[in-house]
DNA sequence: TTAGTGATATCC
DNA sequence: GATATCACTAAA
């Protein structure tokens, strides 16, 4: 099972997120266990002109990883209850990341992270050093469509109607 | 449709 | 220190 690697994530954003639904996120635990769910729903969100990014608003201590390079797990709790995990993208000082919206099996980012118990604990981590968390790649390459992010109706025209959202259709090749 | 939940940002 | 906001979910 291949893994992906640093360079996979060292793209834009917007080549990264369509490639990742159909990719196998593992979590393993301290014990042993590996929890894996396929991706079946990803969003891209893009640099400080996205006004759905949270890079939109400036640099603040919460959304500071997506400043960092790629690879690295931004993971932040939203209302007092879900955690939302992404992978940032692209180059170092290009505030982009991919937000993984949803799983085969776990529909719904707070799903998702719930059922592989993805917490606060992992933010700041990597995909690609080596530790508990990373993506595998079984060659599925699942049929796709697109449309527009979902949660961010205070945005403006046209952030707020960009198809940036892609999910895996089950006719997968 | 609405309540619940708590970290974060922003405003005193 | 206080309040408003939020990339959501479950229950109704």
């Amino acid at each position: 099972m291949k893994r992906l690697d640093a360079a996979f994530f060292q793209r834009d954003c917007l080549e990264v997120a369509p490639d990742l639904v159909g990719k196998i996120l593992v979590h393993r635990l301290p014990d042993g266990t590996e929890l894996r769910e396929r991706i079946a729903e990803t969003e891209a969100y893009r640099g400080t002109e996205d006004e759905g990014c949270h890079a939109f608003r400036g640099r603040t201590p919460r959304n500071s990883m997506l400043w960092r390079e790629s690879g690295v797990v931004y993971i932040y709790l939203c209302y007092g209850m879900h955690h939302l995990l992404n992978v940032i993208t692209g180059e170092p000082e290009q505030p982009q990341g991919v937000l993984l919206r949803a799983g085969e099996v776990h529909d719904g980012p707070g799903k998702l992270t719930k059922s592989l118990q993805i917490t606060k604990a992992l933010n700041g981590g990597s995909f690609t050093d080596g530790g508990v968390l990373w993506f595998e790649d079984d060659g599925l390459r699942p049929a796709l469509r697109t449309a527009p992010r979902v949660g961010i109706d205070y945005a403006g025209e046209p952030w707020k109607s960009i198809a940036w959202r892609w999910i895996g259709t089950k006719q997968a090749k």
